[in-house]
DNA sequence: TAGTGGTCTAGACCACAAA
DNA sequence: TTGTGGTCTAGACCACTAA
């Protein structure tokens, strides 16, 4: 058995016996083809009347697929011309969930890694209650200074539930990233999250590993991270130094 | 003529003739009656059979409404009891363009307001390059601290076109939202925004109007809005107190 | 059981882009 | 002219909630 001819990722073809509506299944398909780069930015995506065709699925159906699509950000429409995959966009870090790899990718910078800390621990209690887990509950800890063009851009400070994924912190994260192992190892997919964001002053830690002075002004998020079926798993503190990351985003009235 | 009885905004019945299309047209209806408070929040909206006789439109055009106003985060739905207007939501500033009124009643803190400038300047060049004018053409620049509960809380720096907006200064902003005065007075909706957050130190001026030291944490964001047409109208620059704001949003994977 | 939203179909006609 | 997405209709059956 082959991981790479059988991966637990999306089938890629439509089940009607199954009790997955027509347009959710449609929906990971096409989003399949999409996040794994097998449609890269800028090509077409099959029109309309070719999903019907090929998916046996009334054109409606199909529009609701590309509506969440367009609504994700993944493809955009050309009246007259079709549907395309995205540019990466610039919502830097505030509508998705990057990891930080992909950020500094779509940023044009090359990202590094240094494992600061890689422990067991039992949950301290204001993470508990993040986790919506028991203080003591065992918790992967995961501390990573993170390089930018190998300047020093970021701390991240992670607390995983251990029993959703035992034994994560075997891997290697200073070169690959953790949402990969969690999906990849333990189909564990993060796929909502809620984050606050805040100006903090560098402590003396913080200052010493970043390079900056004491109490600079750094970027300070807070996200839970939570699986489709709404169970915490992550907790995720990154620092940012504030002379060289900014966010960016767009608002509606 | 009342303005109160005919409000330059949205009409309250559809017409057939117009090229608008339908959803659009009834979207704006349903979202008036929202906004304007006449549905309140946790008010169940008329079931979609209703909407569908009341306005004589198609179930389909109606759920694609309902779809659009979920979007907004407007209202939610439940299958079984039916579509209610949304509490206001806690996704603080990174979705919708918030006036710091409003935000300080979703933060349940008293707003207030004092006027520090209000000038009409020629455009700076860095300031007409994000407005889109040449350098030198008239700007209203209006700047104002804005407090919680009376303790300084944030300094907002706005530049607006002062032709789009001719004695725009003239007005009180002291109590009423600029926005308020924007869309009443000269009809213009600020529809989109684009913007950036960084941390940043406390010069010397903050630090003494924001009552904290010298280089303090700061929340800042760069914000240009546009109308409709994509024309854009202000820039804005707020800082925040590092120790008493937060903006909080949500993520998808 | 009655009323709600959730899913899905098979059409129709239109506006726009590109050849 | 052809092919694309944009708008709209009139149904159907289902799943869930509440009385």
């Amino acid at each position: 058995m082959n991981l790479a001819q059988l991966p637990a990722g999306p089938a890629n073809s439509i089940d009607r016996g199954s009790k997955v509506p027509l347009y959710h299944q449609l929906y990971e398909i096409l989003r399949g083809q999409i996040v794994t780069c097998q449609w890269k930015p800028g090509d077409m995506v099959p029109p309309e009347s070719q999903l019907v065709d090929q998916y046996d699925i009334s054109r409606t159906t199909v529009r609701q697929v590309l509506d969440m699509l367009v609504n994700d950000g993944l493809v955009f429409r050309q009246r007259g011309r079709g549907t395309f995959v995205t540019q990466p966009t610039l919502n830097h870090g505030l509508s998705r969930i990057l990891s930080f790899t992909e950020d500094m990718r779509q940023r044009g910078l090359t990202p590094g890694t240094r494992v600061l800390l890689s422990e067991v621990v039992g949950a301290p209690l204001e993470v508990a209650d993040h986790l919506n887990v028991l203080p003591g509950v065992e918790l992967a800890h995961l501390k990573r200074l993170r390089l930018a063009n190998g300047e020093p851009l970021s701390v991240e400070d992670s607390y995983l539930v251990h029993r959703y994924c035992p034994g994560v912190l075997e891997h290697d994260y200073a070169s690959s990233p953790l949402r990969e192992t969690l999906e990849r190892r333990y189909s564990l997919r993060l796929s909502r999250a809620q984050q606050t964001i805040q100006a903090v002053a560098a402590p003396k830690e913080l200052a010493r590993l970043l390079d900056v002075r004491l109490n600079a002004p750094m970027l300070h998020i807070e996200r839970v991270s939570y699986t489709p079926q709404d169970v915490p798993v992550e907790l995720l503190h990154v620092f940012h130094r504030g002379d060289r990351y900014a966010l960016y985003n767009e608002l509606l009235g």
